[in-house]
DNA sequence: ATGAAAGCGCTAACAC
DNA sequence: GTGTTAGCGCTTTCAT
């Protein structure tokens, strides 16, 4: 058994709440006292108990990180950073993979919340968004505008898409096609699309739009849609894809294909994940400040924890990094 | 403020213990005084506070999960993993990041401990031994041995390094390279090393060995490796890399350097990430269980937290994937 | 400068 | 069947 505040107490001869001052360091402990009360912690090897600590304050230094899976790189690198920012906020972080599974996503929630985390950042939402709401902890989400007073924060998605889209026409691309992740869920990130097919339409360029599963990392299906789509349409000679592990699965695809890249088809991605450098090419993409994400929704939801007021509204802009696929 | 379970029972007019029964399903209720309570809890939305739970029970169902780093896709995949199973054992799941930092690694170890985990999972440790020793914590590593009664798991490291060597040189290769992540470190991911050099000893292969830094994931520092090894040892025609995020950047080096791959130099990779199939040509590797790893790591954990015996050595069989780079 | 006592929210003897 | 009480480990008034 772990040594308690009252061991040390008895071991001392003095009260726990004498132990406790020096623990908190607070009020007049002389210094003798002082020093024998360390050293008898140090002799017990005590560490004060947080469990204990955090009932009685009602502050557990804990948050909640729910998204689809950590397996997906953007999602790796995004909770890399919310988990290193929070480190240095004396936050711990609990790992919630939701896999889309609406009945698991609730379970965390309730969890979280059962467990006091003092807020949730949420890369993932199939739950109805009344459940949300009346959580009544603070919130904080990606890419999904789930409520008026939930702040969220997000790459700039349509001017990302203008970018890509923009690049792949004046690199003289004639007919151009979007691969996506499903359209359904009503996240901002369906903003590239609708860039996509309004500055295409605009120059008056021919385009497409093909929308992978809702699973976001699901290879299989990639390679299928995508020649499904070189299969219908040889003709396409450059490519918007919205995340870069769909640029990957297009790369090796145009390979099999037998389509140079980007000599025959020109490509650009989204996201910026590390891997995006390591393909062959080395990908055009849209790089999202993945960086300054987590780390401004993790100031915006300690801000709610202070009860400071936020913006609703948090916006990055991209930076398009062109690599040798455009 | 949310509702206590003292609320539920000045709301139904009895006693705090009543309810606590009615929460843990104990003695008898009578029907009627059970639907009340049950109706007060939802009209209060009431949840039980799982900290004060903890406080008393002593059970936090919750454990520590440190790694070097999620952002690396190995480790992101067998967080992911740990994750799944661990919800599944109603096991909720800190997760450290250690970035290979000693003092980090350190805070964190007491961090958890304080916080009343059950039990640790370690995939880093630059800490001494003794420290994570006098924890006092159920633990559990991957890929390093570091105590008599510390159970750990890891693929069968020897084997996959000597899979993966003789492959390349049944493959017809005369001269190859192994590079790796820094053998400073005492970990058992140093016997796919061992292997290499003794299986193209035994055959009487030209062999040599190029290590990358410490820090596993810095793509700048692999490139500049793999380069230096090109230019110095032009022949080379077949290469082993200790991972397949290595083997993504031999691959855009063997580019660079206009070599194709498999026909001028043949490449085996370790890890069998998700990735590793969707390069350009899809990687040959060395595939590790991860799942069945992650798996077993928290079966150990949790075999410890419940103090039944388990073994010390946990060794999973891997499995060589031969896809297009060989 | 230190001790005594109450209480954070919950559970579990022990009464009756 | 239900209430009373003590206590998990800690912090914080309030005394002295």
């Amino acid at each position: 058994m772990a040594a308690t505040i009252k061991d040390i107490a008895n071991k001392v001869g003095v009260n726990v709440s004498t132990v406790s001052r020096v623990l908190n360091n607070r009020g007049y402990i002389s210094d003798t006292l002082r020093e024998n009360i360390y050293k008898a912690m140090k002799e017990l090897n005590y560490q004060p108990n947080e469990v204990a600590r955090t009932l009685f304050r009602k502050k557990s230094n804990m948050i909640g990180l729910i998204i689809p899976t950590v397996a997906h790189p953007f999602f790796a690198e995004l909770c890399s950073h919310i988990e290193d920012y929070a480190y240095q906020h004396q936050y711990k972080m609990v790992l919630c993979n939701s896999q889309h599974d609406k009945e698991k996503e609730r379970m965390y929630l309730n969890y979280l919340k059962a467990n006091q985390v003092e807020g949730i950042i949420l890369g993932s939402h199939t739950v109805d968004v009344e459940e949300f709401s009346k959580i009544g902890l603070p919130l904080v989400t990606f890419d999904r505008a789930i409520g008026d007073n939930i702040p969220y924060v997000s790459s700039d998605n349509y001017e990302g898409g203008r970018m890509a889209t923009e690049l792949l026409i004046s690199s003289g691309c004639k007919r151009i096609a979007m691969i996506t992740g499903s359209l359904d869920l009503p996240m901002l990130s369906n903003d590239r699309h609708t860039a996509f097919t309004e500055v295409a339409s605009r120059h008056g360029v021919w385009h497409t739009v093909v929308e992978t599963d809702i699973f976001g990392f699901n290879p299989e299906n990639y390679e299928g849609v995508i020649s499904k789509l070189f299969e219908s349409h040889p003709e396409i000679d450059g490519i918007f894809a919205s995340s870069d592990v769909i640029a990957a699965y297009i790369l090796k695809t145009c390979s099999k294909y037998n389509k140079s890249v980007p000599e025959d088809v020109k490509l650009v991605g989204y996201d910026g994940i590390a891997f995006s450098e390591a393909l062959v090419p080395p990908l055009t993409t849209v790089k999202q400040p993945i960086r300054q994400m987590a780390e401004l929704a993790l100031d915006l939801l300690i801000k709610q924890v202070n009860q400071e007021p936020v913006n609703v509204t948090n916006i990055l802009a991209n930076e398009l990094a062109i690599r040798q696929t455009t």
